[in-house]
DNA sequence: CATGAATGAGGGTTCATTCAT
DNA sequence: AATGAATGAACCCTCATTCAT
């Protein structure tokens, strides 16, 4: 039962990233996901409170592959920059894998979380906390400079990959994101030193 | 009569630009901007085709002030660092200086620009050109490490630009955006060096 | 003055005759009448109440140049079966000669005819009664049957002609509908006889 | 389920007939329809397209009920004049029991088909060619006149016919349609012969 | 007389959500 | 639990008509 629901859970929000990554949110309709889903309009509603709440759940579980699944993995004692080049590297490679869910994160992401009452704005949080911790041992290392904020560096380091994430999803390219990986991280190295 | 016709466009825009800004696209009503624009539903279908053409004309104004009443100062002779400082100065002051614009630029023309046909986006182009343009000086004049791509670069400026702007944005902070500019331009100069 | 309203009136139910007759009464909007007349939209409400008495005057010019200029010429001292042979070609010629006004009476009138306030409907009693009037004076010669009701006959004979105008406008043949006359004339007579 | 489907479906169809009947289809709006089907405006785009579908159902199911239950009876031995006997008794019958019908067949089909895109015309002219066919036996049998094209024949029978049933709608009368019968029928015989 | 910008009621259609089966 | 037919509010857009110029 529990597995029968959680199973169905999945199906959905699989279902539910598909659809929003190629059409939107506010091009996608119910019975679109349900379709896809492979179950009836109305069971969607058995599992969800209703269409944005799928959002929601879809944000959720995308932020969480991202956080936990990935930055996770750099608790681990090598020096600040090349943990900066890791956390680039882990970046990109994840959003790299899954164009849709890169879609979602780049585009709808933004988009909600202006609009909507704003929930997962804590995980975004969680990341920048990630990433200002390296920042603050490499200052500490004498690595980095001192003069900058931890939390600002973290969000301009986020807005590098960010943009570069977003560029290669616009461009439709079907292109190498790993490619650049070492020119980006030279970048944000020398610009924290 | 042009004058009026011009009078009334720019009165739709900027009622549009002020409820696109607070709801979204999706959930801003022909209505609603014809009721903040003083004018009747009708109305607004004498001087926009359809609701789509109204974002449209909001995204062109929008990269149209940005782009002309801004840039083109940076074609002076200044220092390829100095033009650096001047442009996160002049783009955290024009996105600063109007919250409204600064919303529809970030996030719903990033939003539209995937799911709609792109057109504004060739003005995003031009923009990263301008600041490609600088890189290259850079190099050449040997302030610059030549190994960056200028396109990239340009592209990793102006995601920090943006990520900057986005984070105020989402804080709705009536904060100061401009008192981060030299740290901004410090950490953006070293990355170039 | 007089002059000028009336030449004013007929720019316009020229151009609605071309309009209704081309897209039909309910796609053909005020603005494309006035357009195409060379006047103002507003202009069309002070020689017409509204849209709906244009197309009543439309109906009322059409059946008056059917009538008057047509069928009058009857009133002559002829055969009736001579006569016969005359209305008819003298229906499918007016009718030939002018497709659109063709389109107006067979479509559009016999349309409005039923929904509308019925109107020009004694002119079409007027056109009976000539046909009638044939009949009788047939029976009378004993050239025709005397069983027939003459109204009936009457009533006959349009359907026969209506019926070839309806399927030469429909069939958007450009083909001769004087061809047919001397078969149909042949048909009605012996009919009658 | 599939009896529910036709069974609204058929719902939905003669709360059209008789709202289109009454107003125009210009003049009927879907809400009309719906309420009269009793069902919600949204109900009716479950199983139509959009209006003008509805329009189409409505004179596919006239045609068909014209032509198949009435018009195959043709295909038995009788004598030439004496089918086109029947032919007109059938057909001022069918018209005569409906008064709704006859209204759509006789004003609004005779309007779409020549605005809308032209779906049922084919079905008209499976009418013609039925009575095409019974003057072709009666000039084999050398009971009517070989100069008269058997399908102009039909046409001028199909004529008389519809103007007798329009003028009986034309007229409001709950008059007798059918007392008519044998003097139209002779008409036409004496026609043929 | 003439204009044409402005109006706003009304229509067709979509779609999130419900509920009887 | 699952279904999917039904609902009806809400939206975009059109166009006959008006009226200030």
């Amino acid at each position: 039962m529990a597995i029968d629901k959680s199973v169905k859970t999945k199906k959905i929000l699989d279902a539910a990233v598909i659809e929003i990554a190629h059409r939107g949110y506010y091009n996608t309709t119910v019975s679109q996901i349900a379709r896809r889903a492979g179950v009836a309009d109305g069971t969607i509603y058995l599992y969800y409170k209703n269409k944005e709440s799928i959002l929601v759940s879809v944000f959720e579980r995308a932020m969480d592959r991202f956080i936990s699944e990935g930055v996770l993995k750099l608790k681990n004692g090598k020096e600040p920059a090349e943990q900066i080049a890791e956390v680039v590297a882990l970046h990109l490679k994840l959003v790299g894998e899954d164009h849709d869910l890169a879609v979602i994160l780049q585009v709808e992401l933004r988009h909600s979380i202006h609009f909507l009452d704003m929930f997962s704005r804590s995980r975004l949080r969680e990341y920048f906390e990630v990433l200002a911790d390296i920042v603050t041992k490499g200052q500490k290392s004498g690595a980095f400079r001192k003069e900058l904020d931890p939390l600002l560096s973290a969000k301009l380091i986020f807005g590098v990959l960010d943009q570069v994430a977003t560029d290669w999803i616009l461009a439709d390219s079907n292109s190498k994101l790993s490619s650049r990986v070492d020119e980006i991280s030279e970048f944000l190295i020398a610009g924290l030193k």
